[in-house]
DNA sequence: ATCAAATTTATTTTT
DNA sequence: TAAATTTGAT
């Protein structure tokens, strides 16, 4: 007992130990937040006031309730089976499956991701005839959403003209085209089990029972309808136990309400606020910078992190000329940091935004310096694997027209788009999904359609008895995903990665508790006779079901694919250099950090101010960076960048002058705070001479060589008649009226025009 | 049905 | 610049 509370200060001590309260603990960067959050489990389970079952532990990512999950059983023997820890989503897949009648779901439903979601919609549009440019399947996406995040049903929503009538009209359309295929998207997830407990007296009352306490992580992050869904499930008995820090925030863009830590205060009555502000991470210059600019927003609740470590080294900062300086520079500090002695994996290069890492990759690739980029696609959303996906979806769930859309001619089988129509009409006149439809196409494309559905049979008749791994190798294999990969020329790694696939199925099952060898079509709940035993809603309520008893092991292995996508970076294991955006670097902390492209327009990005409260987020986005720290911190900024192939001519960041100065050792001459008085000298006390120059471009002393209504001649467009010129320096571009090939607008440095004599 | 050319567009991202 | 998507041509 007491050995899980030694060692905790007091802040911590008072936050795990408090009483069955709400409560909001605002957790600083570094201050020990998992383990509070774990502790607080341990205690409550420790001191006998609850049991496993009677505790819920929300987190945002896989990554975090695992954690959890493993630093608790260090704590405490823990029963995983009864404790749901997990994401949201995860949690409410939980809830769906297990009250699939309820919900209104087919047993097998799946889950569709954002690219699934995505084409959906595309899909949609399309056979309502609905012209994609006046209503773009991207915005589209967005408004359903936004609307299903606020916890609004398409008959909830009042538009205000006629063009949110219209996508009211496609939201509607799409929940109908949605439940007919029985797929749910992720914010359905969260709203139909939202929906489920409001509706249903008699699970809503269970439930809220059950869960005596419910520890969200990350409360910062929460959306309106994840803040609705914890308030109902919470009802008047439970307790929240909230840890966030607001100072963190940095996902409004996504629907995450930072207001909800506010809401929570007043609407669970929290008595009990805690600040763990001792910072256990970095030195004190670091915090002290972290401190000093965050200071400088105005919606706080506010909090000041201290630590007991020494001040440490000054932050050492730099103006280079050139992004391709600013990459050479950190060369030099990286090298110098490896020298003595650091690891390299202890050392994160952080850009606001992805495009930023070509520079540095660049840069480390020719320097030899291994390096790890995070972020790109994850093994779930290649291609090949989501293919053979969609093979295992149209067997669990033949409904699902996606994943029948994804494969009907993959590899191709001579089943043109003509045929698709033909298929997409029968289906909507008949009201049956495109696989049932097949038997009304005739003709050509009949016979085509004819064989596909002999092969789904088939390929399900003989993968009835069959064990998971077993199953999916054999749909490989019969689909003829395999062979089409052996014959591409570069399907090498491809197939690889299919044969991957059957090893994360292995995988799944024994992390899962699935019993390896069950049939992975049947949920293991069967009797002798091979009928189904249905558990009563008591039964499935009260008992602590394994995931095993209310899902097939291949439900279960496609739930697994749409909600942890997997890894999304390479070579793990080995002493990389870390690259990642600051977002993705959240929650991670390292020995060295350096911060890059600190430039007015790059971070804060321009396009943050014109969101509102987007500066004061972008500043949050500075801090997290910062804080990512232990012992070193490096800031860049160029004077001169190639962005989207133009050259781009930034001051330095704004966030670089609110920084105190005792704190920051400049290595190239200070600059009055020059995000104010864009005009400034260039440096030139920068050695250039490694490093390749910039040439100016021809145009560069102003455009005396080209006027306003001069006819030009163009390779490609012909003739044409400059009417604007517009832009300084290397950015001249001109806008020059081609005629039948319209008005372009062209970059002089790069067009190749000559002048019309 | 498939590939090449043209056009467009470029924050941040987990589930 | 470069990647992704759409259009157009064979």
């Amino acid at each position: 007992m007491d050995t899980i509370l030694d060692n905790l200060n007091p802040e911590q001590l008072a936050a795990v130990t408090l009483p069955s309260q709400s409560a909001l603990i605002l957790a600083g960067a570094g201050s020990g937040k998992t383990r509070v959050l774990t502790t607080r489990i341990a205690w409550l389970l420790k001191t006998g006031q609850v049991s496993t079952s009677g505790i819920m532990a929300v987190t945002f990512t896989n990554k975090a309730a695992k954690e959890m999950l493993s630093r608790l059983s260090v704590m405490f023997p823990v029963n995983a089976r009864g404790m749901w820890i997990g994401t949201f989503h995860g949690l409410c897949n939980r809830l769906l499956r297990t009250h699939y009648q309820d919900a209104a779901l087919p047993q097998s439903f799946n889950i569709l991701d954002s690219q699934d979601q995505l084409s959906t919609v595309k899909r949609l549009l399309k056979t309502n005839n609905i012209d994609d440019d006046k209503y773009p399947p991207r915005n589209l996406v967005y408004f359903i959403n936004h609307a299903k995040e606020s916890g609004y049903r398409a008959s909830h929503v009042e538009p205000q003209d006629d063009y949110e009538r219209k996508m009211v009209e496609l939201y509607s359309l799409y929940e109908d085209q949605c439940q007919r295929e029985g797929v749910v998207d992720f914010a359905e997830l969260l709203l139909r089990s939202y929906e489920l407990l409001e509706r249903n007296q008699t699970l809503r009352e269970h439930y809220q029972d059950r869960f005596r306490h419910i520890l969200v992580d990350e409360f910062q992050d929460t959306n309106n309808l994840q803040y609705k869904w914890l308030k109902l499930l919470a009802g008047n008995d439970s307790s929240i136990f909230a840890v966030g820090d607001d100072d963190q925030s940095i996902y409004a863009f996504r629907g995450a309400n930072v207001g909800n830590m506010l809401s929570f205060q007043q609407d669970f009555n929290v008595q009990n606020l805690i600040r763990l502000e001792q910072n256990y991470r970095s030195h004190g210059n670091i915090l002290e910078a972290a401190n000093t600019l965050i200071a400088h927003n105005r919606n706080r609740l506010g909090k000041n992190l201290h630590t007991d470590a020494g001040e440490g080294e000054p932050i050492r900062i730099c103006e280079a000329p050139s992004d391709l300086n600013e990459v050479q520079w950190i060369l030099e500090e990286v090298n110098h940091l490896i020298r003595e002695g650091m690891e390299r994996k202890q050392i994160a290069v952080l850009y606001r935004s992805n495009a930023q890492s070509r520079v540095i990759e660049h840069g480390l690739f020719s320097a030899g310096i291994p390096y790890r980029v995070y972020g790109g696609l994850r093994f779930f959303e290649r291609a090949e694997i989501k293919h053979a996906i969609a093979y295992l979806q149209l067997i669990d769930n033949p409904a699902n027209n996606a994943a029948f859309l994804r494969v009907v001619n993959f590899p191709a089988r001579g089943i043109g788009a003509r045929t698709i129509e033909n298929l997409q009409e029968m289906a909507r006149m008949h009201d049956i999904s495109l696989f049932e439809a097949i038997p009304y196409v005739s003709g050509k494309g009949g016979t085509a359609l004819g064989s596909f559905i002999r092969l789904i049979q088939s390929i399900r008749a003989e993968v009835q008895p069959m064990n998971l791994p077993t199953l999916i190798q054999t749909v490989l294999e019969k689909s003829g995903l395999m062979m089409h990969y052996q014959t591409e020329k570069e399907g090498a790694d491809r197939l690889e990665n299919l044969e991957q696939l059957v090893s994360a199925a292995m995988l799944f099952l024994s992390e899962e508790g699935f019993s390896q060898e069950a049939p992975a079509l049947m949920t293991e709940a069967v009797t002798p006779a091979g009928e189904k035993s249905m558990l009563t809603v008591d039964e499935v309520m009260d008992a602590d079901v394994p995931l095993s008893m209310i899902m097939s092991p291949l439900s279960a292995f496609l739930t697994h694919a749409s909600l942890e996508a997997g890894e999304n970076q390479a070579q793990e294991g080995q002493d990389a250099l870390q690259l990642m955006t600051v977002h993705s670097a959240k929650g991670l902390e390292f020995d060295a950090v350096f911060i890059t492209g600190l430039e007015e327009g790059l971070f804060p990005h321009e396009n943050s101010a014109r969101e509102d409260g987007g500066l004061e987020e972008e500043r949050r986005l500075m801090y997290v960076a910062i804080t990512r720290a232990r012992k070193r911190l490096y800031l860049s900024y160029a004077q001169t960048r190639m962005l989207h192939g133009h050259m781009r001519y930034n001051v330095s960041s704004r966030f670089v002058a609110e920084l105190p100065d005792k704190t920051m050792k400049w290595l190239t001459p200070k600059k009055q705070s020059s995000y104010l008085n864009p005009r400034h000298e260039p440096t030139a006390r920068f050695d250039q001479s490694s490093v390749p120059q910039m040439q100016a471009p021809a145009s560069f002393h102003k455009n005396s060589e080209w006027r306003i209504g001069e006819t030009v001649i163009h390779k490609k467009f012909g003739e044409g008649v400059i009417v604007g010129l517009e832009g300084q320096g290397a950015n001249v571009r001109a806008n020059i009226n081609f005629g039948r090939h319209g008005m372009k607008l062209l970059d002089l440095s790069i067009a190749k025009l000559e002048h019309a004599s």
